[in-house]
RNA sequence: GCCGAGGUAGCUCAGUGGUAGAGCGCGGCCCUGAAAAGGCCGGCGUGGGGGGUCCGAUUCCCUCCCUCGGCA
């Protein structure tokens, strides 16, 4: 018996992936699954660029909107979220189309994450309070000591892994590295077919300019506004487009300046998303030209599955 | 026209008589429970033009050009 597909659509933000996507989950009886951090947040559907509500109207959506923009949330989350959605669209006889550039998601859905459960917010505090009076290099020596392999892959001043890999040893008494050896994924049980979305990098830039643009049009301002008002957990407060337009309503800076720091903030990150993706080989990609229609690219996606 | 300040990286600017740095940008990379986050690496340059002093000038002197502020 052949395996099941599940599609994903990667690539960096401003591509036309939820279009394209959409596209294509039409041609093959599809269900849409996002692979993004922060759509799945309620509330900010500009800022965090969902797909149109034409598009949701018209075509099953999975995971958007389903979270309180007040809670914490993580890949592992996300994993076992994801996970249900797959077999509930399989059981429908129905294929799963993944789509958004979160590479992490997609990665830890493609290749498994340790399924310890080994998270502990006051041991983590308690630990970035260490970072902080000593310095990042004291609990990275510290590191060495416990778990060798993990500290020589960890920069000493990347005090998120060293923290995270002294909590993960401190809970469980392993080593991260070896943990992080159990993983089991999407790969080893489905066909798995990943592209990649991508534009020329001025076109890139170009594009992300003109749809923050829109995303003011479409009422940035006033969705930013009432997220503000809102105490907002640690990652959703991390969309682009909150801090650059919390110092224009702070008064630290002008709208201008806000908008240009939304732009230059979000081509660093799809520069980031590009180098994530680049290093998968698995992926195939997609290049596409400034002209092309999201029908057309779903028909390529298409012509490519078979 | 006169007086003052200044012309150094894509931008904002620092510095030095022994051919130049920082932040941001730009490019590349890493990534296993915050990932739109976090971290690492790379200087990408006819030092406004010309002349002079000097072993040696981006640095000192002269001159021209340009920008900004003040006075006319």
């Amino acid at each position: 018996m052949p395996k099941e597909k599940v599609i994903f659509i990667v690539g960096p933000t401003a591509t036309g992936k939820s279009e394209a996507a959409f596209c294509l989950a039409r041609k093959i009886k599809g269900e849409i699954i996002s692979c993004d951090s922060m759509q799945v947040y309620r509330g900010m559907p500009i800022i965090s660029n969902q797909p149109p509500a034409v598009l949701l109207k018209k075509a099953p959506h999975h995971l958007l909107s389903v979270i309180s923009p007040q809670k914490e949330y993580n890949v592992s989350q996300y994993r076992q979220d994801a996970l249900k959605k797959i077999k509930l669209i399989l059981k429908k006889k129905k294929t799963p189309v993944f789509t958004g550039g979160t590479g992490l998601y997609m990665s830890i859905l493609v290749d498994g994450i340790f399924e310890i459960k080994a998270q502990n917010q006051a041991l983590r505090k308690k630990l970035y309070q260490q970072a902080q009076k000593y310095g990042s290099d004291f609990l990275h020596d510290k590191l060495k000591r416990v778990d060798p392999a993990a500290s020589a892959k960890i920069h000493p001043h990347d005090t998120r892994r060293i923290v995270r890999a002294l909590e993960v040893f401190k809970l469980t008494g392993k080593p991260i590295s070896i943990l992080q050896q159990q993983r089991k994924g999407l790969a080893d049980e489905y066909d798995v077919r990943i592209f990649c979305l991508n534009l020329a990098r001025a076109k890139l830039y170009q594009r992300i300019g003109q749809r923050t643009e829109k995303m003011f049009k479409q009422g940035l301002l006033k969705e930013a506004a009432k997220l503000l008002k809102l105490k907002l957990s640690k990652t959703s407060s991390a969309a682009i487009g909150l801090k650059e337009l919390k110092g224009y309503f702070d008064g630290r800076c002008g709208l201008a300046e806000a908008k240009a720091q939304i732009i230059r903030n979000t081509c660093l990150y799809s520069k980031r998303q590009l180098t994530w993706f680049r290093k998968d080989k698995r992926i195939r990609w997609i290049n596409i030209k400034e002209n092309d229609t999201p029908k057309k690219i779903g028909e390529r996606l298409w012509k490519k599955l078979s």
